[in-house]
DNA sequence: TATGAATGAGACTTCATTCAT
DNA sequence: GATGAATGAAGTCTCATTCAT
């Protein structure tokens, strides 16, 4: 927004103070959900006050959307990364282990992810920031396809790509839980094997000639 | 203590208003989400005071409980309803469409079964009486392996169920979103799809003998 | 207000349970004062029903009230007694040691005594049923200052009573948190020696002709 | 943390702003009692709303409880005060007849006073602040017959000191009733007579040498 | 711009009282 | 008369949001 290396120093702590707010409403959303997190809460857990915070949002779904945005932009990179330049290159079983095991990093990592995920709605006030990113996340699955499966009609690429989305989806949740219980590794390997077994019928069996 | 059939009247009223707010919170919770529930606003729709409404549960997440209750309940009576009375004599991924079409009409014609998949929880006041639901149909699912591959450990069996199990879930939630959108009816043929390739590596492929 | 002996047995059985529920609202005004004593509670530890609850009190003060009055009466019958046939032959002094006595021990016994010296108000809905204790007993013992000191205006009189009475008051007052300390007999013989003292300039000293 | 004289305005006006508060609820504790006070009400009549009030208490206890401190403190100055430089080198009973008038006048001109002592609990959630007063008091004035008798026991010292606050207190309530009927100051007198002739026994007749 | 005190709508919950059975 | 479910006014307390300093 303003150049690189030459903001003042006022929008400097600006910025700082922005994503210690940002940080803070990420932790409070994941630990406690948005119902209960206060915005209270959050000023306090960033250091700031709660008139700072309304200085940057209007308001508490405002503070959430931000998260998810950010959630958002880390899944893209993350995707982008995942990716790696040449994707059709790799054979695509391949290429889906990478991508669960790199989700399944960054939700450990990021709080900004844990945050959304604990939150994840279909309705009410802020689900449209939720289902921006599987939306986003299920339209990028789908383009590769347009190269893996040229004669895949549209819709079908579609709704390929949406059970893909959300099967990773519903593993990550499942593994919060999962994990706890040490049974993480093998819910991750079992969602390859399906998902592998599942697109073989589209993508041809791994291993074999396309 | 009276026969069923010849209540005396309170109690048979008695049971009528309890229904009736059951009935109400599940709309409520299914419509609006169990934090912006509020109870006056379940007392109205029942059409009673709030005053009845704690005659019967001592506050909000009580109220959640004996909704998620009911779910526990309905979900039992169907999945042995749908199990019928031979499950092993029948081709399981005939079973398993049985499965996935009942619990997606269940889901649809259930008030209760929104409710608490609307608010499913990881954590906090009344995450246990969602997870309760979930650990029971594992279970029930992984008692089901015993009979189709009794060589399997019973922690693979567990790690399967919860497979079979989550993946239904997810394709629950999703379909509330897709449904709208036209793509109900596909998703869940590349549910059951994707559900057989897998299960066919524990079960054997349908159609050949086990 | 029946003759006795001879009451329909509804009456009696009506007797019995009014009886239970003073006793009972005794308890609870006791034990958890007026404002914390709920009416379900009253009929609860009475073993009956709200409902008659309120076929036999308007209202929770017309409860204390009648607890109250219980206790005037009782007081009045130990006033009585403790005054035994005649009065003014005994020295004073031993009048004043015995009523004490007595009065302890009627708060020992007596929960409705407790009760109400629980829950002494000076103003309020119910402080008049409070306060009427406390002028019954001062015109009482008013009363017997005509015997022994003719010469007292009625003003002077009324004065030294209400010294009287409110010390004695006091005392039992203060007995209920001295006594757990094992200084009650202590307070009890300063209480006496102190009113001997004191009454001693209007009644002579003791043990000296009058 | 500031200089007194040199406050930041905004803890000026915050303390003002407490000030009105712990005034306001002690009125109301006085006029109504604890019971029937509301935190509503006392917000009303500071002139605050509710949520103001509750960002200097956490709960209507925690206001009386402040309401009680204040008074212990106006009792501990007056106390000081009334004891003046040279307590041993005035005669006793003119240092009685001081602090019985003395407290009357700060019960007379102190709200807070008022509140404490209409609302006297022996058991309940804020019976502590009430007791600790009395505690305090009996404290003090044992410990000046330390200076005066000194052949008493530590435990009758106690006694002694007990039965003089007491008493005094007692008169204060009792003064609340009887000055309405214009007999407040007889029983004042009454009451320093009965004071001093009690207290003699152990300190010597006043007007003779110790 | 930063602060945090102030606001008040609104949620939960209690309980005296009523009333149908 | 006895019962206890039903009622709803009223009270406590929270917290998103505003605003004066």
């Amino acid at each position: 927004m303003a150049e690189p290396g030459r903001r003042r120093p006022t929008q400097a702590r600006s910025q700082r103070r922005l994503e210690g707010i940002v940080e803070a409403a990420a932790e409070a959303f994941a630990a406690h959900g948005f119902a209960d997190t206060t915005m209270e809460g959050i000023a306090a857990r960033a250091g700031t006050s709660i008139g700072s915070l309304y200085q940057f949002f209007p308001n508490k779904t405002a503070v959430f959307r931000e998260v998810a945005q950010r959630c958002i932009e880390e899944s893209r990179r993350a995707y982008v990364e995942l990716l790696g330049p040449a994707p059709l290159a790799a054979p695509w079983h391949e290429l889906l282990g990478r991508f669960i095991d790199g989700f399944r990093r960054l939700h450990h990592e990021s709080i900004v992810m844990q945050a959304v995920w604990r939150n994840l709605e279909l309705y009410g006030e802020y689900a449209e920031a939720d289902q921006a990113l599987l939306r986003e996340l299920v339209q990028a699955t789908a383009a590769l396809f347009v190269g893996w499966v040229p004669t895949l009609s549209e819709d079908r690429r579609r709704v390929v790509a949406t059970m893909l989305v959300n099967t990773v989806a519903a593993m990550m949740i499942v593994l919060v839980r999962e994990e706890d219980e040490g049974r993480g590794d093998a819910i991750v390997e079992e969602t390859k094997l399906m998902l592998v077994r599942y697109l073989s019928v589209y993508l041809g069996e791994p291993g074999r000639a396309r």
